[in-house]
Order: structure tokens, then C-alpha cells, then sequence
RNA sequence: GUCCCCAUCGUCUAGUCGGCCUAGGACGCCACCCUUUCACGGUGGAAACAGGGGUUCGAAUCCCCUUGGGGAUGCCA
């Protein structure tokens, strides 16, 4: 069975790097009826912090990407299982103590900077006799652990987005498999991790390539199958890297900007994959058509314009009720405070007179606004001098004695009625009568077409809101 | 420096492994239309195969070089 994982390291937030990654990591599994995992890369005792793995689990379980079996499995949980494996290596002469200073280290690579060669560990502790550990021991160092590495030929794998790829032997070194500290490395416990769950399929950022052979040597020495790669290009900004000016590059903060998942979900996977001509790609589209044949291998450039596109079209599929759902969160941040009036104004066509104008869920609270608000308004200059314009109040005076003598209830139609007869009669232009009404019903001149506005607010209120503008 | 990867409109991309491509779609942009404000919407338009060599009857598609971008080069992941 298909087997993916994504293994974030809690350094820091859920990039929206890291995002698609997990992404494309469920859609893999998905679309094959596997399974997709997720592992804390938390070895690096340093940086990790508490913290960052709550905000990675946030931000993962924001867009519906948590694992499917549940688990956030810590990746230090192992470190046992990780030493015996160093110790294994270590016995079978696959593996050896190094005991080269930093500062050695550091004049190793200026001097084969200088010399234009590889820079990598030259092998100096590779065989070294009992005798001169124990020296360097009595000298106080504490040895690292490096894995041994062939120097000879080229070690190459066929990656299932970028193809075969091939490096060179020689520019590889016997790299440090644990740290002085007794912590062992990212390369070398991704492989045993990645083999002790199962992982057939490991999809991640190009930016792994080069570990890929490290890895392999990890499980050629474990003599453990390989899995299938899948390195799947970056994301850039405009300017090369993805800076805040491209966007935010932590997930939450479009949560945060009132973008809904599944809009970042569809923006995030096409960028690299694509399903024909195809943009508004549903999460059970992709998981059922997702093909990693069609990745592309190039990196792409992170557009918040083309997201803002792609948060609206989800705006619009969803109905008044589920976007309260998404709004009360953003209305009490402007501190506008829901009562059952004002509700049901939203939900009996508020919202949907506003909805497919929004780009983000901010957006529809600055549309909606005005359902807040009572007469008297705080007019601004705008709204002061339309009601003030010569005839304008007559004209609603007009407006209100037609809608007094409709039996029942007043709607859309009923409004352009009243206001087609009343051009007619005075030879006035609909917005002689719209522009007006807007702003007495609403205390504002950017709001939606007034047949819906008085049909929400209804016939009395509506009346009444008219005649203290009076 | 060395190694690895990449290269179609401004951006995301289609192009299925050479012919149906005088290169298609989407975002954005421009124009017009719709219109009671702001938007939405509709119609149309400008806009790309990085350059140079090959291979071939034929190349955006295959090969090589150049150039340009990205990544790695850590006792980070």
C-alpha cells in the first residue's frame, strides 16, 4: 500500500512552502488509496520549540491536512531505536568516531575553497587506531559519528517528477550520522524513519535533492529497500526567495486575512500540478484525479492576486449560512456585535446580495457593515450632499407614499415597479431615486441594488429608515 | 569555487514522449457592453516556446553548448 508522510520540522512556522508539500503529499496517498502520515522532525534540540509544533498542527488542520491515521508521531519518540542504529553501524565498521575539531573543520573547507576543489569532509578520521581516540579523548574531545561513504562511482535514482538524476560520488563525504551531543542527524533518521513507517513514496521540495544520495547511503548500509522519490519544485517570490512582499509565507496568516482553505488548497496545487485545463479544482477532485506525472518541475512564483481569485470563486459556492459560519470570527475583530435582527438581515439575502463581490471574508464584513447600523446615521460629506441634492428628499417623500399603499409585502420587484412609475411620472432617471433611497435605507452610497435592501429590511422598516432621513 | 536541478505570455500553466500549435486555458492588464453606487457579469484585445547549434521530411516537444534562475555545499531540517 501507498505510504506518504510529511515531515515538517518545528524550527518554525507551517510555511506555505511546506503547505503544498503536505498537500501533494495527501493527494498522492489519496488518489493511490494509500495512507498519509505525518512525522515532527523536532532532532534539532536547539530550534525546535513547543510552540511551532502547535502552530504547524494549527495550520494543518486548518487546511484539512492532518494525517490519516491521526497521529503526530515526534520524531524524537525514536531516539533509541536511532542509537542502536548509529551503534549497529558503528559495529559493523560501516560507520566511525570523528574527532575533528570545528575550528579544523573550518580550515579543512577555506583551504579547498582556495584551491577550487569539493568541499567535504576529507576522510582524515576514517581509520584511525585505538590509540589515537583515546589520545583525542584525553584531550577532552567528543567524537561525532560519521557514516562511511564510497568514493568511487555515481550514485543516481529515478525520481518520480524530475527523472533520473545522477551525482557523482566523489563529491559526497562521509557525513556526520550523530551529533557530540548524542543526537543523530536529520539524513541519517529520515531513512530509518521513513523505513520503520512503511513510507513507499517520499514527495518533497527540490531543495532535498542533494540529501537524496546521503539518504541512500543510509539505507544501502542498513540494507534496507529504498522508497520512490519525488522531489517537487519550491515556490519563489517575484524577486527570487517568497518574501512577505509576495505574500505571507506563514500559513495562518491567511487564515488570519479571511481566505478559506479550500481556496488556498486549490491555489496551492496548482502551482506545479495541473488536471488539463482545469483551475477550480475541489480537494475530492484532486484526491481522486492527483498524478505526480504531472508535477512540473520547475519552481513557480507564489501570485496572492491569482489566491484573491481563487478565494472568491469559493466565496461564491458557499450559502448564506456557511458564511456566517467564516464571518462571526471577522465581525467581532470589528467589533460588530450579531443580534437576531441583524442575522436574519444576513441570512434572508444580506449575504447574498454581497457575496460575489468579495474577494476575502474581510471584504463581505465592510459589505454587510451597514446591517449593523441604525438611523440616525453618522452621514459623511458624500451622503450629506446627495440628500441634500435639490429634489432628492421630495423624491423620497414619493418613494414612500407608493410603498405605503402596497397591500403586504414589499420585494425586489415590487421596488422597480414603484420606481419605473415614478420616473415615468416626474420624468426623473432611476438613480434620481436609487442613489437617495440607498443612503437613507443604508447610511451610505456603496451598498447593494435598493430592491434588495428594502426587500431584506421589509416594508416597515424600511419605510421608517426613509422617513427619518426625511 | 564545486555539485545538483530548472527554463512556454508579466504570473500559474496546456502541450504525453516530433506533425492536429499561424502555441490553448486561467489570473492580471486594456477596450467596449451591462448598470440605481461599488462590484459581479458579458464580449473582444495585447501578451510566450531564453539564445545558438545539431538530429529529422518535419521540433515548443529529442541531443549539445551558451545564458539566465534556483538549490546544496552545517555537529539545520
Amino acid at each position: 500500500m501507498v505510504k506518504t508522510r510529511f515531515a515538517p520540522s518545528p524550527t518554525g512556522m507551517l510555511h506555505i512552502g511546506g503547505a503544498r508539500t503536505a498537500l501533494f503529499n495527501y493527494l498522492f496517498a489519496k488518489a493511490n488509496g494509500g495512507e498519509y502520515l505525518l512525522r515532527i522532525e523536532d532532532t534539532d534540540q536547539e530550534r525546535s520549540t513547543e510552540e511551532n509544533k502547535e502552530i504547524i498542527r494549527e495550520g494543518l488542520d486548518w487546511l484539512g491536512l492532518g494525517p490519516t491515521d491521526g497521529k503526530w508521531v515526534l520524531q524524537t519518540d525514536s531516539l533509541e531505536r536511532h542509537k542502536q542504529a548509529v551503534q549497529k553501524l558503528l559495529d559493523e565498521g560501516k560507520a566511525y568516531e570523528c574527532f575533528t575539531s570545528k575550528e579544523e573543520l573550518e580550515a579543512m573547507r577555506e583551504a579547498q575553497k582556495e584551491k577550487g576543489e569539493t568541499i567535504r569532509y576529507d576522510g582524515r578520521h576514517r581509520n584511525l587506531t585505538e590509540e589515537q581516540k583515546q589520545a583525542f579523548r584525553d584531550e577532552g574531545r567528543v567524537a561525532v559519528i560519521r557514516l562511511k561513504v564510497e568514493e568511487e562511482g555515481t550514485t543516481s535514482w529515478d525520481d518520480a517528477v524530475q527523472g533520473t538524476i545522477k551525482v557523482p560520488n566523489y563529491t559526497l563525504d562521509d557525513f556526520i550520522i550523530m551529533r557530540a551531543d548524542g543526537y543523530p542527524t536529520y539524513n541519517f533518521v529520515v531513512a530509518l524513519d521513513d523505513h520503520d513507517m512503511g513510507i513507499t513514496h517520499v514527495i518533497r521540495g527540490d531543495d532535498h535533492i542533494n540529501n537524496t544520495p546521503k539518504q541512500m547511503f543510509v539505507y544501502q548500509a542498513m540494507g534496507y529497500e529504498l522508497p520512490i522519490f519525488a522531489h517537487v519544485p519550491m515556490i519563489h517570490g517575484k524577486n527570487g526567495k517568497m518574501s512577505k512582499r509576495d505574500g505571507a509565507t506563514n500559513v495562518l496568516e491567511y487564515k488570519e486575512a479571511g481566505f478559506l482553505p479550500e481556496a488556498l488548497n486549490n491555489y496551492l496545487m496548482r502551482l506545479g500540478w495541473s488536471l488539463g485545463d482545469e483551475e477550480v479544482i475541489s480537494m475530492e477532485r484532486a484526491t481522486e484525479h492527483f498524478d505526480i506525472n504531472n508535477v512540473n518541475k520547475s519552481a513557480s512564483v507564489f501570485d496572492q492576486v491569482k489566491l484573491e481569485w481563487f478565494n472568491a470563486q469559493y466565496i461564491r459556492e458557499l450559502n448564506a449560512e456557511q458564511l456566517l459560519t467564516h464571518l462571526e470570527y471577522f465581525f467581532t475583530k470589528e467589533g460588530l456585535t450579531l443580534n437576531d435582527t441583524i442575522r436574519g438581515y444576513l441570512l434572508n439575502g444580506g449575504i447574498n446580495a454581497v457575496k460575489n463581490k468579495a474577494k476575502k471574508l474581510p471584504d463581505l464584513v465592510k459589505a454587510l457593515e451597514f446591517f449593523f447600523k441604525a438611523p440616525p446615521f453618522n452621514f459623511e460629506e458624500k451622503e450629506v450632499s446627495i440628500l441634500e441634492t435639490d429634489g432628492y428628499k421630495n423624491n423620497l417623500q414619493l418613494f414612500v407614499n407608493k410603498a405605503q399603499n402596497i397591500e403586504g409585502t414589499v420585494n425586489h420587484d415590487t421596488v422597480s415597479e414603484i420606481v419605473s412609475e415614478l420616473c415615468e411620472e416626474t420624468g426623473l432617471k432611476f438613480k434620481d431615486f436609487g442613489m437617495p433611497l440607498r443612503v437613507a435605507l443604508t447610511g451610505t452610497t456603496q451598498a447593494p441594488g435598493v430592491g434588495d435592501i428594502v426587500e431584506i429590511f421589509g416594508k416597515d422598516e424600511s419605510i421608517k429608515r426613509i422617513q427619518s432621513a426625511l
